[in-house]
DNA sequence: CTGCCTAATATTGTATACAATTGAAATTCG
DNA sequence: CGAATTTCAATTGTATACAATATTAGGCAG
């Protein structure tokens, strides 16, 4: 015990809690499980080969994020987020990136530039990739960027409410996402990298928050499909 | 379910879990439990008459939320926020409350300002009193205020962090605190709502962020005896 | 008397068993 | 034939039992 402990949002809770947890959250995050599938606890227990106890542990964990909705008595379901919340969640990361941002260029040396380059590389690489797994993987590295940054900061609190954000707005995204993120994402998180390795962080800033904007403006908020009722009626 | 399910974080995990998760979470805020106390399933759950199954449930949510520390086959403790996490909060908050004040204004009705006087009140009324208990509810107090802002932004998941952030704060005022909070802290408080009131939103930013500065300034965060050998000699 | 090693105790990690609640199918009555 | 009610199956909520790990106490050698 000399060097850990620095990182207290890394609560190992169990073992294999954290595991299951893991999986399961990036499973949701790259929309292989779709919004509203139940998450039975005697299943996901035989795919990992342990008891619900664990499991239960891990969906709580997830439900604490938001990843996932524990209805009492009824059980777990991969989360349906609501047009209010989707609208919430975009207002908080609007809230904290720039901050995030200023925050990030304080501590920003040469070898972060390069990690974001690569980064940036990756997601290139997978926006001219054919492939629904190209695609799952294009979100997931679109959501890296701004965790990356999180993670500049050095602060773990930060970072874990980013990562609770990205996670969400990933969720969001396949709900309500029209086109495919990627084609002003992509250009957009250049140009936030370029500014801010200029040392123009309020360029980065404003840009930021258009690319936001982008994001929320490409939702389709409109379906008022989320009637819990009918969700039900069509996923049975 | 009309009405409900509009607060997405607000999952019910377990009804008796979350019971003792509101009481443990309230004393260590409150200060009667001290940062570093063991937490034992078999003590809380008989305590509560319940089995460790549900102790369990609650020490894991606390632990997510930054205030119990759960070591792996050692067991849950009260968080014992090192100088590190102590300024990281800090810069969380200082990151997040001026965005937060001008989300609030946005939606400020004058109901709003009848409650923040409210809240002003009362802490000034537990100002004047004596004893440990008036101290107790005045740290109680003083975090309120700024949840009632978030509360105002209607943003669930915005109020959320600041629910974490807030009970973080009280852990490492208890910690780190020399002088009682009160006397600058109440002032400024006063000195915010009335600017939020006239209409100045950045005026109101700027004290915010001097408050938030003066809250820190009163730590004594050279103390080194943040060694968690030293700590358990201590308390055993 | 001090330091180390071994054994016993206590506490957590996990699995299983039982109770309670929900959802649906089947049966009965209008 | 349709609607309401009752019964049954499945799933979650909780308690308990067992296994693994850590801490403490005691004994032994130096």
């Amino acid at each position: 015990m000399t060097t850990a402990n620095l990182a207290p949002a890394e609560n190992a809770i169990d073992t294999g809690a954290q595991h299951i947890r893991d999986v399961i959250r990036e499973a949701i995050v790259e929309r292989r499980l779709a919004p509203g599938t139940k998450l039975s606890e005697n299943d996901v227990g035989g795919l990992f080969n342990v008891s619900r106890t664990v499991v239960r542990a891990a969906l709580q964990a997830l439900s604490y994020e938001g990843l996932v909705t524990v209805e009492k008595n009824r059980g777990a379901f991969v989360a349906y987020p609501s047009v209010a919340e989707a609208q919430q969640i975009f207002a908080t990361r609007r809230l904290i990136e720039p901050g995030l941002l200023r925050e990030a260029a304080r501590h920003l040396e040469k070898r972060h530039i390069k990690e974001l380059r690569a980064l940036l590389a990756e997601e290139d690489r997978l926006t001219s990739e054919r492939g629904q797994s190209a695609r799952r993987a294009e979100i997931k590295a679109s959501g890296d960027v701004h965790l990356a940054l999180a993670a500049i900061t050095g602060n773990a609190i930060l970072q874990r409410f980013m990562d609770e954000l990205i996670a969400r707005s990933s969720l969001v995204i396949a709900l309500y996402g029209q086109s495919v993120v990627s084609s002003c994402g992509h250009a957009e998180h250049q140009q936030i990298i370029d500014a801010l390795e200029k040392g123009d962080v309020e360029a980065a800033c404003t840009l930021m928050l258009k690319h936001i904007d982008h994001i929320e403006a490409d939702l389709d908020l409109r379906t008022t499909k989320r009637d819990s009722n009918l969700k039900d009626a069509l996923l049975l």
